[in-house]
DNA sequence: ATACAGACCTGATAAATATCATTTATTATC
DNA sequence: GATAATAAATGATATTTATCAGGTCTGTAT
């Protein structure tokens, strides 16, 4: 099953957990052992929201999201999940159910990794039972922001803070291709796909960004920050 | 200083945190030993967001608010506090500061413990590290479900929802005190005060609640719950 | 009792946002 | 390369929600 571009080893991975570094050899070798690499097409779910969270996910390459199956066939992005990333849903301590969806928006290799091993090994290495609570609470202050943002900006400020998260957070550069569609970006902001389309087109002409299907730069970021900050 | 309605003993405490059965005797004695009881009166403000998070709360009795202070002098709430929880926020495992604010409701007793000790507690006893994700995790689910609340469901819903949450989670009962001023019930759900007094105005007159500016009464159960759901 | 403050309530209006219908790209498929 | 399917763009309109300006009520302090 080892393919020319398998990963093969946790511990030679270049795109593994930072916070494998607590684990001790022995221990990095049992979650290497329970590993299960994959690959997935732009739009396959990895993870499916309400299925038993036997498994947390590593990214390994491309981008994913993290999105809450909502009302009435609506989703909610909560995540762009990318290469380095954990994911491993609160649903795991709570009821042992994926309270979110994961898919796939590029090509994506990725690996499943057993959560009761992950669980077990936070019970006897404190050290890594820290890192997972700060992995665990680092998404929670992250989901704080966004409910603010959520509640009180209106959308020009929305639209411009999920930019400059794209930017810093997620491409780690100020021009990058678009790979969400209008209708994500507004899964993303709470937004019709129709207001996303507006926005940006009102972004672009006031010479902000350039944005077309394809491509978004951002032009004047100090601009792009006084939207997304007076809200 | 023990004065007479001290509660001198974690051990003894009726109101204690219910992860503190993973502590060992000597442990939980560590615990009491580093916790500074204090009273609140209404209003006061006893976590102050953005302040070091040398400590966490445990609740004895009263109900508390956590809030974030958002944009413009909004705030968000999001939780309420009663005897028996934990606050601890995630701020600490991220940057060592409280990153939301807590305000006592009513008249409030509650303990101050060093995050720590309890950060060290964790880090060598597993079950009750494994208990502290358990209480991060939950937390996130429900910021979860609170985010698709407002993304997705109209104002009625969010408001239905709340009530709902009010009389199942904080009081155990469809009839209670109603200790949230308007102000703050659009706090909770992300509207203005005017609109939540319209809305509940709705609510009482199509025969679902009771409301008046001290109680809440829930009159028609099914109903109120077919608001929240639809949204 | 009277005055004051704060919460609550109300109606009118304005702003923000969503929806709908339609056209125009773009991508995928045969 | 033609055709179908999906995404993007656009204008008109409807809905939802916030704001504003004024009321009323209730409790507290003088």
């Amino acid at each position: 099953m080892a393919g020319p571009d398998m990963i093969n080893n946790c511990e030679k991975c270049n795109a593994g957990w930072k916070n494998f570094k607590h684990l001790t050899k022995n221990e990095l070798e049992q979650v290497n052992n329970n590993r299960y690499e994959a690959t997935f097409k732009p739009g396959e779910v990895m993870i499916k929201q309400g299925s038993p969270a036997s498994n947390a996910m590593f990214m390994a390459t491309g981008v994913a999201k993290s999105y809450i199956e909502g009302l009435n066939g609506k989703n909610f992005i909560l995540n762009l999940e990318k290469p380095g990333c954990l994911i491993m849903g609160p649903g795991t301590y709570v009821n042992s159910r994926h309270d979110y969806s994961v898919a796939a928006i590029t090509s994506i290799r990725a690996c499943f990794v057993s959560s009761d091993l992950l669980k077990q090994l936070a019970r006897t290495n404190g050290a890594f039972a820290e890192s997972l609570t700060e992995y665990f609470c680092s998404r929670s202050v992250r989901s704080h922001t966004r409910m603010i943002s959520m509640a009180q900006k209106r959308m020009p400020g929305r639209l411009a803070e999920l930019l400059l998260y794209l930017a810093d957070e997620i491409f780690g550069t100020s021009e990058f291709d678009m790979i969400l569609t209008r209708q994500e970006l507004g899964e993303m902001t709470s937004m019709a796909k129709e207001c996303v389309v507006r926005i940006l087109k009102e972004l672009e002409d006031s010479g902000v960004i350039y944005s077309d299907s394809f491509k978004v730069k951002i032009l004047d970021r100090g601009k792009l920050l006084r939207i997304s900050e007076k809200g």
